[in-house]
DNA sequence: CTGATGATGTTCT
DNA sequence: GAACATCATCAGA
């Protein structure tokens, strides 16, 4: 069953922890990617330098001001795109980055996305290596901006959140954000989740 | 396995 | 002109 607008218009904390053990679901014509949500990171929009959205909405961060659930994807690096989710109501900011997933349906196509050669006999590291990091996730389902930026995760025909993985309390693990230590405010808060011990995860 | 380095170009000042 | 929510690759152990 598919989430609905209920799940992503709350606050951005519990969603970034809730879509932990979810499924990520794309269809791209015939072809079919599932994987499950092991690592996110909450982006706020109070006191938080490390969010895009931190000095207000520019072209780049305008779908961060509808409902949740809107899929918002940016360039970094001049080379990778990351996906994000939206959450809150309309009006009030905060995103989800999904940072890592453990592939499910469609990896012999992850595979050729990632790695452009064919799926054989794939080496155990090219596998783990498929989709835990937050660009390489988008890489191995194909997403972009130009093709998926400001779809609706709860009314989409190609692109949802369904149920997943059962998880209980001490499955989650709650630690410091990567990568954002330009962030004065911002840069110790607790706002990256992951499941224990789950291969995918970017990072201890 | 770990840590260091270079690639690369959009976005915002 | 600087900054950047990263990755692949390589050297060393």
């Amino acid at each position: 069953m598919r989430l609905g607008r209920d799940f992503f218009t709350r606050n951005t904390i519990l969603v970034s922890r809730d879509l932990l053990g979810k499924t990520l679901v794309y269809r791209d014509g015939k072809d079919i990617y599932k994987g499950i949500i092991v690592e996110t990171e909450a982006y706020i929009s109070t006191n938080d330098e490390a969010a895009h959205f931190n000095k207000g909405l520019t072209e780049r961060t305008r779908i961060i001001d509808e409902a949740g659930g809107h899929v918002y994807i940016y360039n970094i690096y001049g080379m990778y795109q990351l996906f994000n989710i939206v959450a809150e109501v309309p009006g009030i900011h905060g995103a989800v980055l999904v940072r890592a997933l453990e592939p499910i349906k469609g990896i012999e196509k992850m595979y050729k996305n990632r790695y452009k050669k064919t799926y054989d006999n794939p080496k155990r590291r090219e596998i783990i290596n498929l989709t835990n990091g937050p660009a390489k996730l988008v890489m191995a389902y194909g997403l972009s901006k130009e093709r998926h930026y400001g779809l609706d995760l709860a009314t989409s025909r190609e692109l949802w959140i369904e149920e997943g993985i059962q998880l209980s309390r001490e499955d989650i693990v709650r630690s410091k954000r990567i990568n954002i230590d330009y962030a004065e405010k911002g840069r110790d808060y607790l706002l990256r989740f992951y499941i224990k011990d789950n291969p995918f995860v970017s990072k201890k």
